[in-house]
DNA sequence: TCGTTAACTTGACTCACTCCAGAAAAGACG
DNA sequence: CGTCTTTTCTGGAGTGAGTCAAGTTAACGA
């Protein structure tokens, strides 16, 4: 887990100004992976008192601009964001319970990066989201 | 272009009541690949007159579930729908316009579906999503 | 043709997220 | 340190995709 300077060090490299607001959204970011704005406003508040929704949805944006944040939503979940960045990873949703779990990429490096007919387009990015089950839902649904 | 009662064989082979919403839903759909939902009542209603929009989200929710329909809805996009069901297809998404294309594939059959850790899930599925730029886009940002 | 049950209509409502204008704070420069 | 400029934060109103609920209508099997 860094510490407020190793975030402080982070907003510095990426040329945005060192805020409490932001260093306390990194922060809970880094504590609560998958996490979603609400719960991510919930934790800020707790370590800071009061902040307008505003403010964590605009420094979610800055953040998530700069590369310090990953958003990602899977289809019928809201926005959520993670601070594991630029290593390519994916993720695995549970269809059952949301829940969401962090994968490397299965084939060795960019497995999927090359589209056999990308119909003209320049891609930049492969996403990769795995749908199932997780251990918890299959569990239950088998006693059921 | 399939014919309408082509659409109602797919319906009953879905245990699905046949009605003309529906009909002209599937219909709108097949036509209008990877349309949002406010455009596919948009056609809907040009083909049948008054439709409310609840039945349309209604009609898209139980024909999505019958597996008759797929529902895609890429980062910052609303919900869209296209009838290419079963055969594992992925999209390129273009990064300025939005604009979705179909990509079959790449490497062979079911390339990634198996995550190197998989943290106990059952996985069935996976969807992968390339981001990129499109050729219209990748023209207008060389020319300007 | 009739009854059951699924589907459709209408209209209000929710909720994530955005826009706006003004106040406050951060960083730059002398 | 003090002032200036720029960016960020606050609070509140607004937007829009999608959902809920109750009542009516229509499909389809008997």
């Amino acid at each position: 887990m860094p510490t407020a300077s190793d975030f402080e060090r982070l907003l510095r490299g990426a040329s945005l100004r060192v805020t409490a607001p932001r260093i306390a959204v990194l922060s809970a970011v880094h504590g609560h992976p998958h996490a979603d704005t609400d719960s991510i406003i919930g934790v800020v508040r707790q370590n800071l008192g009061a902040v307008s929704h505003q403010a964590v949805y605009d420094v979610l944006r800055a953040l998530t601009g700069a590369g310090l944040l990953r958003r990602i939503e899977p289809q019928g979940s809201v926005a959520r964001y993670e601070a594991r960045v630029g290593d390519n990873h994916h993720h695995v949703v549970c269809r059952s319970c949301g829940a969401i779990a962090d994968v490397d990429c299965s084939v060795g490096a960019a497995p999927c990066l090359d589209a056999s007919d990308d119909h003209g387009f320049v891609i930049d990015e492969a996403e990769v989201i795995y749908w199932g089950t997780c251990p918890e839902c299959t569990t239950a649904a088998k006693s059921s």
